[in-house]
This record gives C-alpha cells, structure tokens and sequence, in this order.
RNA sequence: GCCCAUGUGGCGGAAUUGGUAGACGCAGCAGACUCAAAAUCUGCCAUUCGCAAGGGUGUGAAGGUUCGAUUCCUUUCGUGGGCACCA
C-alpha cells in the first residue's frame, strides 16, 4: 500500500465539503479563537507560490488551536471593489462584476486544492449589496458623528449640537471654525449651521488640495501615491484643488499612537504606523515684524496668538534654541508673503515664485539637497533681544505643516546650516564648544551659551523653561503637529460603494437607514462623467432624484476592508452590521496574518473605524488586532542563460532574427570567457562557432530562462529549444556534459520567468507536500528564496512517515504492542518541540522536528499505534490529509481534530524526556540526568559523583559550583 | 541623511534566548539493492594539522563584559526594508 496522495487529499477534501467539517457556529461555551488572514483582492494573474505562504501559516495555526480545544473562527472572503478590475473593465469592456466573479472562483480553486479550513459559509465580499449595506451604515455613523476632545471619544452629533446650544464653542477646539457665543448659534440660518457642522463630522466634505491622478481620472489618499506617482501604475499625480469626502482620521492621531503599545505588532511595523502619524511636540512662537524694534505692548492673552494678529508665527521643536535664531523662512505659497515684501525685493521674490511655481512635486523631491530661497527684505524682531532676524522665503518650508514657516537655527539643525552658508547668514553659536563651524550639532545634551535667561542650562531642560516664558509673555504656547493628514475618502471612479448622500441646496444630506443599501447601478461605459466627476455623473437618470443629486463618486478601496472582520463573525446578519453577542463572543482577532504593504493604509484606517465604532458603543473593543503576524516575501531564484549575439555590422544593434546564428555558453564558461582578454575570447570560441571572426563583432548577454525548464542549475536544452523558435538550432556549449545556468535572486514576476505555480506542485507531490514545504523554507517572517528542488525533501519524509504504518512489501506494519520508554522519549520530545514551535509561529522548525523523529522512530523500527497515533495529532495542522487518513486507517473515527487527546498536558510529557547536560569549567560537557528543583547541595552532591565529572575532575576539589538557570551545571576546577 | 531589521558551511536555515555551533533539508561525494532506471537504504560532507587517536581555528570585522558569547555592550563594515526638506 503507497502513499497515494492524489487520491488521499481528493477523498479527504471531497469528505471536508460533504460534512461541513470546517463550519464554525458561535459557541460560547467553548474559549473562542480568531485566526484572520488579510483577505485578497480577487485579481486575474494567477497564484505564484508567494501567494499561498500566508494562507497556510494561519491555516495551521487554526487547526492547532482547534486542536487545543478552541472554538476557531477562520474565514476568507473578498476585498472584491477595486480598480484594477475598472481598469480592465475599461480596456476590454466586460463588465468589473463579471470578471471579478470569474476571478473569485479561480481563486477559491486554487484555495481548495491545498485543503484549507477555511468556513466558507462565512464568506464576504466587499462588492455584495449584503455587504456594503453595512458599509454605507457605517459612513453614515461616521457622517452623523464628531470627536468630543473632552471626552477623548467620538460621540452621535447631537451631543455637540447641545454644546453649541449651552455653550456655543466655548471649550472647544477653536481652530475648526471661528468662536461663536450660544446666542449666536441659535440665531445662524440652517446652511450657516450645517456648514460649521460639516468641521465637526468624522467623514465630511470639503473642498480642498488633494491628490488627483489624471491616468486613473481620480483622487488618491496620501497612502496610494508613492514618490509622486500613483501606488497602482505609477502615474503621475498632482496636486488640484477640489470637492472631496475625508475621513477625521486625525483626531485619532493620539489613539492610533498609544493603541500600538497594547498590540502584537511588529516593531517596524509600529515604528511604519508612528512614523505616517508623524507627531512632535513643540512651540508656537510669533515674532512681532521689524524694521525696527516695536514699542508695542506684548499681548498676554490666547487671542493674541490669532494669526490674524499682526507679526510671523513658526512652529519650532527646539524652543530652547531661539537666542540661536539667525533667520526666519516662510514657505513660499505663506499668506504673509505678499504683505511683507519690501519694494527693492519685490521683483527676486517675484521671480523665485515664478520658479517654485514652475518645478513639478517630483522635481522637488528629487532635488532635495539643492537650496534655493529668497530674502523679501523684511525682518521679524527676536524678543528677547530685540535683534533683527532676516525672512527668507524657500521651497524647504513647507506650507502644509506647522505653521508654514520656520525659525532658522543654523548651529543646531542640519538643514539651516546649509542655507545660512549657501545665503552667507552670520551664524550665532549657542552651544559653545559643540559648534564646530563645519556642521550643524542637533543636539540637545550641549550647555545653552549666548542664550539670555537660558544661558548655562542643558538644552533639553531648557525646552519647557522657555515655553514657559513666551507663554507668560503672550508670545507663544506649547503645540503638539502630527504629519498625518485627513484621509480622502472619495473616488471618481464606478467601481466602489456608491455615496448614500443626496445633495441639495449645496449640502449633502444622508439617505434614511432603511432605504440602504444605495445600490451600484449597472453602467455600460466606464469612462468618466462630466466635469472631473466620475462614471457615475453620466447615470443621469440615477443621480437626478427628487430630493436632490447624488453624489456620484464611490468610496475607496479601503471602506469596505476598514471593518471586514467583523461581518465574519455575523455574515448573514440583515439587522446589523454585526450582532453584539456575536462581536462581544467572538472579539478581537487574535492573529491577523498578511504582508506589510498595508502598514499604514488598511491597519490605520480599520484601526480607526474600530475605534469609532467603539466610541459610539457598538462594540467591546477598541482595538482590531491582537496580534500580526507578517509573513515575508518568497523571492524567486531566477536562472540565467548567456547568449552570443552577432553584432549587425549596418548599425550595431545585436540580432534576433531566426536565420542569425544562436549560441549559449554554459555559466561557467561565460565566467571564464569574461575573464578574458577581447582577442583571447574571440580565440576561444572561434573552434566552436565559427561566424565569430572578429572580438568586437559579437556580445554576450545573460537572459532569464524559464525556471520550469531548468532542474536544479542543469537546463533541459531539448525544452529550451522548444521554448522559443529561434533556439531551436541554437548552440550550446557545455560543461561536462551539461549546460548550467547562472543564479540570481530576484522578486518573482512573470517578466522574469522565475514564478512557480502552486498548481503543478500540489500534482505532483500533494497539498501536504506542498504545505509543509512552504513552512520548511524559512522563518515566517522572513524573506527567502524559492527553491523547487528542496520540496523533494519534505516528499521524502511524507513517504517515510506511511512507511512507519504501511510497507510496500510487507503490507500493514503497525502494531498495537506498548511503547516502550525510548519510543516514548522520541514522541515526548517532539510534542513538546513542536507544540512550543507552533504557538511561537515557529514553523519551519516544527517541520525539521517531525522529520527528526520520523527518522529516530524510523531507526528504532518502531511501528507501535501508540506512539504513531499521538503523531497523527501533532501533525494535522501540517498536513491534514495524511494525518486524516492514518488516523483512520488505525481504527478511529471521526476527525483527529476532535480527538480529546491529553497531548498537550504538560503533565503528559514523561520524566524521560528531562536530561541537562553538565559543563565543567567550560570546557567538557556531556549528559547527564537530573531531577528537577533540587538544592545547591544535591546538585554539588550529583555532579561530584557523577562518573563523567570524576573522570574530568581527576580527583582534585572542584571551587565552586554555579547552579545556571536552564538546569545546567557548571563547575570551576 | 534618519529610523528599523539583518549578517552562521556550496545553498535554505537550526541553536531550548548566555551553556556541546552548524540540527533538519537541498546540493555534492562514496557505496548497497537493480540487467538498467526510478524508488529506497548506508556512510562522508565548516576549515586546518595528522595515517590515526587527537589537536588548532571558526558565527561579517575589531574591542569589551562573563567561568563560558552566534546570543549582551561599544565601534565599524556589508545587505534588505521604511521614511525622506515634517523645522
């Protein structure tokens, strides 16, 4: 009897979908468990077998923690609106819904063939009127909701309608719009009050500078533009100003930030996310203008901070350094600019505007190190001192963060050094000693010099003196700026939710709960609408209601993903979003698996949505995730042929047509022959292909070969030649024999000819195989190559496993005798290894330790169902088929999963298995047995006696004995 | 430039987190079985000295702490990723 396991994984899987085996019902009184990967866009390229490495990670953790006795929810769905799917829809004209389900079924294929425990009962996908019913409910909690910084909670918009009411704006945070008294409130007209409300909203319109990608004929968030041009494609994008939808994603800056200290999350992956929001403390400082020093009163109270207030406002991190100020730049777009130009440097400044205005964003990225500014004549007055400081304007300012202008401290910061040595600004030096003159000293460990009232104190403690001062002068407050900006929420394009909004009388107003959903209407033509709207403006008899016009652009990618895990754990629900039992039961997801592209797109926004849902008291918890796990990229082992091409001698371009002559050389002789000298290569390969006459008249390039023609770094040159019809009378020079490729490790891509499927791999050595293989690569976590050779190996033991129960020759080979004590030491060392190695995620050393006692019971010829049996249960989560099936060929019944099996109690694992080795003064060191948590005294007692330790001792007296944690011994002769 | 990772045989990687470095697998070499192939099995496989027994060296490099360092600390180099005029 073999190991057939094209017949084992198909009887097994068909088994799985007849039985429902993996359908999960919310059980409260089983301890529940959430194993969630991060779902996929359904798109049309096939699976590499990058794609599935996640997929099987969580897979295997689900099956263990069910296993260990848990109630597992593990689902999979859909992430199905999108834009590549419009973006074909545009190209060929099928329909985004039709070839999105085409997709989906390939991929559920694709996910069943490698038997995952997936409950697709529970399947969602985003496209589903079902689905984004609830999506469009959510936005309107968002729309009908503001964030009360007093209670540090978003609540329902009434409660701040009744502070206006009370209160007017008193208490809040003035800078949304400008204060106003509660009389004043109950006398504005409606448009008046909405429009103040619409400051206040979580998700609101406004018109603003966003992102617009002409390619795409829409508005991307600043997560998807990358280096200047779009995530997606690479188009460029520019900057325009228009109507849009936001999400108040800022006023969870704080939240977003101290959430990361309760979740399981990689530190990069923290360190990503604190980076996007970006936030600094620091100070608000305004400079009253010169020319001359003013007699002017300093103001003393906040008002007197309004930036309507004559004098220049810069935000600082370093209020500590402000005796060290030796300029002030403005960003160029800065409103001041205009005003406080003087006459003689009106035209510079006019001319650097002509040419700030004239460079692209990307230009300005890319040249990032050139300093341009101009001087505009006017001066701003130190307070202090009373001296004048010079305002710059430059393109480094940028007019979108703080205040938009900067104080310039050249001595202490990098970037204002190089500008007062390129405009040739005397530097002040207020840190002494650690000013060389050459570069800026960032410091803030330096004693303060030439400082005023903060001479003689440590920088970093000087930071809250001086806030302190310029807020009892009036000139300055402490200020907390975060880089993060509201998200934009709204997409010109067909593919997404629609908006359940009606405009009229120029505001948006929400469509009533019960008539969601707003469906997707069907269009025929996906180009976009009138007037940079997008497909949807062309619906005329859609939009045009008599309640006013829709609004037709759809929500973005990321909406209906920000909350996905929650309709899995009440998917058919058509009451709710999400039952509250269930979300109470269920909670948060304990291990989130997915790549790290979505570090501060998807997990920030579904951060937040969960936040505010929480806030608004719809669920339990504020957080989502638990714990992530990353799972790395499989890189692709590219293989590389060196091709000789004949140089054309009209116009010394390298051939490609048929009738040239077409030869490969071998890696190691093209290793050798570009060591050579010209003359020497032409020498060389002259006997063998004679059309080379001449050392220049020829190349030779290394090209991709297709991986899958090549067995290890030996081509199969018959298949090449077939690859390609102009190969097919090619030469090929060999070594030994064989033509061997080069090597090169390279992200897998089709261009490359480096994808494997996963398909052609689950044929020919089965799901199992295949499975453990994935996990046997490497760590998680980690980026490795892919190597189709090595997946040999992991077969091998597979087979060797059955043979422990069955044998070609001899039939039925395991036996119902007892285990003795040594089979017991190789089970017990395993369970414990592996069941450790699972719940770390450390699954490539859980696969070396099944083969190691699959080879130790091997040698020992043990066959017993006793100890085989207990492997079976260590070894479902791996390879669920084969475990399956023997555990039924041993007499059981149902499924090894279920199997109430102390396995896992520690009590279980016998004394045998606890043998610590001892070290004698660092140097021999053999095994010995001992017991645990035994005195000092008895531990000098065992290792003195011990014959080992005698021996290496050679009768003299040990020193000292050291009782190491990990229970090993260490004497000191 | 800043931040975060990471560096171990020909290759992927292991080392119970300070305790026998190189587990396990791939590749390679030698052998058994076979008419042959496949499959399977056995042995060798960091480096160096040695016939051997047995030594020496060795975890990117240089120091340090420790009885003991791949692991901790300092400096430095290489690779990968993220951010990038955020004041």
């Amino acid at each position: 009897m073999d190991y057939n396991f094209r017949k084992i994984e198909q009887e097994w899987q068909q088994r799985w979908k007849e039985n429902g085996a993996y359908t999960v019902v919310n059980d409260a009184s089983k301890p529940k468990c959430y194993v969630l990967d991060m779902f996929p866009y359904p798109s049309g390229a096939g699976l590499h077998v990058g794609h599935p490495l996640g997929y099987i990670a969580s897979d295997i953790y689900a099956r263990f923690k069910r296993l260990k006795g848990f109630n597992v929810l593990h689902p999979m769905g859909f992430d199905s609106f999108g834009l590549p799917a419009e973006q074909y829809a545009l190209e060929t004209g099928q329909h985004p819904a039709l070839t999105t389900e085409k997709n989906i079924t390939t991929f559920q294929r694709q996910l069943d063939k490698i038997g995952f425990c997936f409950d697709w009962t529970r399947e969602i996908r985003t496209s589903d009127p079902q689905y984004y019913t609830w999506t469009q409910w959510i936005f309107l909690q968002l729309f009908n909701s503001w964030y009360n910084p007093v209670s540090n909670r978003a609540e329902p918009l009434e409660t701040l309608l009744q502070h206006f009411t009370g209160k007017g704006t008193e208490g809040l945070d003035a800078a949304k719009t400008s204060a106003f008294t509660a009389s004043a409130w109950k006398a504005f007209d409606d448009p008046q009050k909405q429009d103040i409300l619409m400051h206040y909203r979580l998700a609101y319109s406004s018109f603003g500078e966003v992102n617009w990608c002409e390619a795409l004929n829409t508005v991307l968030a600043n997560d998807e533009v990358v280096n200047g041009v779009s995530e997606r494609g690479g188009h460029p994008v520019v900057k325009r100003k228009m109507r849009q939808w936001y999400l108040r994603i800022t006023a969870y800056a704080d939240r977003l930030l101290e959430g990361l200290a309760q979740v399981d999350f990689s530190e990069s992956l923290k360190e990503q996310q604190r980076n996007w929001i970006g936030k600094s403390q620091g100070a608000e400082i305004r400079f009253e203008l010169g020319p001359a020093p003013s007699t002017k009163e300093w103001g003393t109270t906040e008002e007197d901070l309004d930036k309507n207030q004559p004098g220049l406002t810069v935000y600082t991190t370093r209020p500590d350094t402000i005796f060290g100020v030796d300029f002030m730049v403005l960003a160029p777009e800065h409103e001041l600019v205009e005003q406080i130009t003087t006459a003689d440097q009106r035209q510079a400044v006019q001319d650097y505007l002509d040419y700030v205005k004239s460079r692209s964003d990307r230009e300005r990225m890319a040249e990032v190190k050139q300093v341009t500014g101009c001087f505009t004549g006017a001066y701003a007055i130190n307070p202090f001192d009373g001296s004048e400081i010079p305002i710059w304007i430059a393109e480094y300012v940028l007019a979108g963060y703080g205040t938009g202008a900067i104080m310039g401290v050249p001595c202490g910061d990098e970037r204002d050094f190089n500008f007062a040595t390129h405009f040739n600004i005397p530097i002040t030096n207020i840190i002494g000693d650690h000013f060389d003159g050459n570069s800026a000293n960032p410091t803030k460990d330096a004693l303060l010099t030439n400082s005023g009232f903060l001479n003689g104190m440590l920088m970093r403690d000087a930071i809250p003196v001086a806030i302190e001062k310029l807020v009892d002068m009036g000139i300055g407050r402490g200020q907390i700026n975060y880089k993060m900006r509201d998200a934009g929420f709204s997409r010109q394009r067909y593919w997404g939710e629609p908006f359940p909004i009606i405009w009229a009388d120029g505001m948006p107003h929400p469509l009533r709960e019960q008539d969601l959903p707003l469906e997707l209407p069907h269009v025929d033509q996906y180009g976009p609408g009138p007037q940079g709207e997008g497909p949807l403006a062309n619906l005329t008899g859609w939009s045009n209601t008599n309640a006013g016009r829709r609004e037709t652009s759809t929500m973005p990618g990321y909406a209906g993903s920000s909350w996905y895990f929650l309709r899995y754990m009440d998917p058919h629900n058509t009451a709710s979003f999400c039952s509250r039992s269930a979300s109470d039961y269920w909670g948060q997801v304990d291990v989130y698996v997915g790549g790290t592209e979505h570090a501060v797109g998807h997990l920030l926004y579904s951060r937040m949505w969960t936040k505010v849902l929480y806030d608004l008291g719809h669920i339990s918890f504020d957080e989502p995730y638990k714990k992530l796990v990353n799972q790395g990229m499989i890189t692709g082992s590219s293989r590389f042929v060196y091709r000789v091409t004949p140089v054309r001698e009209e116009n010394g371009s390298s051939g490609t047509t048929a009738q040239e002559p077409v030869a490969f050389l071998s890696a190691g002789i093209y290793t050798r022959v570009m060591a050579m000298e010209p003359a020497a290569q032409s020498a060389f390969l002259q006997p063998q292909l004679p059309w080379i006459t001449e050392a220049d008249a020829w190349l030779i390039n290394p090209i991709h070969a297709d991986v899958n023609l090549v067995d290890g770094t030996v081509l199969d040159v018959e298949k090449f030649r077939q690859w390609k019809p102009e190969y097919a009378t090619a030469t090929f020079l060999l070594e030994e024999g064989k033509y061997l490729c080069g090597v090169e490790t390279e992200k897998m891509s089709k261009s490359k000819f480096n994808t494997v499927n996963p398909d052609d791999l689950v044929e020919k050595f089965g799901a199992d195989t295949f499975r453990m293989y994935e996990m046997f690569l490497g760590p998680l976590e980690a980026s490795k190559p892919w190597d189709t050779k090595g997946i040999e190996g992991v077969h091998r033991f597979l087979k060797k496993l059955w043979r422990l129960f069955y044998e070609e020759s001899k039939g039925k080979v395991w036996t119902t005798e007892a285990a003795s004590p040594a089979d017991l030491k190789i089970l017990h060392r395993a369970i414990r290894k592996i069941e450790d190695d699972t719940d770390r995620f450390s699954f490539n050393t859980a696969v070396s330790s099944f083969m190691i006692a699959v080879n130790e019971l091997t040698e020992t010829g043990c066959h017993k169902k006793e100890v085989l049996e207990l492997l079976l249960v260590l070894l479902v989560p791996y390879a669920p088929h084969i475990a399956e099936e023997l555990w039924h060929q041993l007499g059981n019944s149902g499924s090894v999963l279920d199997a109430a099996y102390p396995v896992f109690n520690p009590s279980f694992i016998a004394e045998s298995v606890k043998d610590y080795p001892v070290s004698i003064n660092g140097k021999v060191r053999t095994n010995m047995s001992i017991a645990l948590d035994i005195t000092a005294a008895e531990v000098e007692a065992l290792v003195l006696n011990n014959e080992v330790v005698q021996k290496w001792l050679a009768g003299k007296p040990a020193k000292k004995i050291i009782y190491v944690r990990n229970k090993m011994v260490n004497v000191v002769i």
